[in-house]
DNA sequence: GATCATAGTCGTCTGCCTGACGATAAACAC
DNA sequence: GTGTTTATCGTCAGGCAGACGACTATGATC
């Protein structure tokens, strides 16, 4: 295959990004309206176009920051700021999934501590927080009567690669405490793979398991009452980022 | 952002190849030699522009079929055939990955059952199975004094994910019988997990847990003898996809 | 202030799985 | 037959998870 510019098709390429966190005990992702046709006035993953100049995650940092004004964790600082979680996801193809043109997107996963709602554009009313499970119903209505489902384009079935992938994702490795504020507690942890998986856990079972994974959680010193009850210890997130063994996600 | 054809730069998409296979006991991968500049005469992955009609999935599978004329195993019909399987793998979009022009590139990973050595473009001489731990190895040299690495643009860094998701993914999914022809023993299937985790499994364990493990294995009633030894059971893959509990790869 | 509700933390027990490894079986090579 | 190779079954101890009891330390309520 000699090198010809009219050889290959020209693709516009995007990023889309599946951001996640958990709000009152519920797995929320962030939707946006959109503002002009394909989908007008449906709601969609947030994403844009990758520039010329940009490497994808790049991209992806930056369409995170324009649209949460998170900033993404660094690795090789761990357990420092609340920033996000960033990982690229999978990359969607299909000729056909935007009427418009050939659009290539690169999904990303973003995971996020509890956020104030978050404004698109300065405009609250066109971005918010929905319960995942809400935006991947076919047809399905929101609390205020607001059709938040289905999602434009191919945008349900990348959410949905996105949840799974969490969901799997926090069986082994310590990636639950990316939805977690900087110093947590053990129930709080708890909490978010409730949320996350949808299921009720042991806190006794729980609190064994990752108390006694080295390297998992390093207690700060503080407690906190935040969430009533006993005083609780507050830990932040240590540096292992594998489960070994993981945490056993209940069947059914 | 309004729909603007000039808003964005064109980018070209291509498809790359991780095609994993299990030669001699040794992990392999398949690699062809460069014929035009860049990189002219280096070995890299085989992989190709994705066509203006054609899915990301289509395209790896043309590719695929192309180089090793290995058709793709569908999962709908579960342990039919040695047709391969083919998943996405991820995407590297490094504005300077190529020097020619802005290219995407969506990797993908492809296992296949050991087989006879490829043709590319009808030139064997241009394609071969190369140990992936020979590829991998800064300025190595293969068996014949002939350099197969370092691998072209950012070949080794898309076939090192292939192999590490190769590798963990065995663990809990039935993939490795990817690797094994339609009939096969557990001694086989065994050599295959050694082979990928470059380690020694204790046959009597690793039997209790294949043959133990529901739906993995089905025999087929046959037995062979093409190992040596006492006659093996004869196996095809069962229905089951997700391992679990998962098979361990033994620590360091 | 006593009582209650809530949440956190420590233990116990049982069953399952794994790793280590002995023992036997069935082929082939000489 | 003897030795070698591979397959297969069994045994045993240790580790971990699920089920669940017991106790602790707060705030809320009467």
């Amino acid at each position: 295959m000699p090198y010809d510019p009219s050889a290959f098709p020209p693709f516009a390429v995007t990023v889309d990004l599946v951001v996640l966190t958990v709000r009152r005990h519920a797995l929320c992702a962030l939707a946006v309206r959109r503002g002009e046709p394909p989908f007008q006035g449906r709601w969609a993953l947030p994403g844009g176009f990758v520039r010329a100049d940009e490497d994808l995650a790049q991209a992806a940092a930056r369409e995170l920051a324009e649209e949460t004004g998170l900033r993404v964790h660094d690795p090789a600082v761990p357990a420092q700021d609340n920033g996000a979680h960033l990982e690229q996801l999978a990359t969607y193809g299909d000729p056909k999934r935007d009427p418009r043109m050939r659009v290539v997107s690169v999904a990303h996963l973003a995971l996020a501590p509890d956020l104030p709602p978050p404004r698109a554009g300065g405009d609250a009313s066109n971005a918010r927080w929905a319960p995942v499970e809400e935006l991947l119903q076919q047809g399905g209505y929101g609390r205020e009567a607001e059709p938040v489902a289905p999602l434009a384009f191919d945008h349900a079935q990348i959410l949905a690669d996105g949840v799974e992938r969490a969901r799997s994702k926090i069986e082994y490795s310590s990636l639950a405490t990316a939805f977690c504020p900087p110093e947590f507690t053990v129930g709080e942890l708890r909490r978010v793979y409730e949320a996350v998986w949808g299921v009720a856990l042991d806190p006794r079972n729980f609190h064994r398991k990752v108390t006694g994974t080295p390297g998992f959680l390093v207690p700060t010193g503080g407690t906190t009452t935040r969430q009533g009850g006993r005083p609780a210890q507050l830990f932040r997130a240590g540096g292992a980022t594998l489960l070994n063994p993981p945490m056993l996600r209940p069947e059914v």
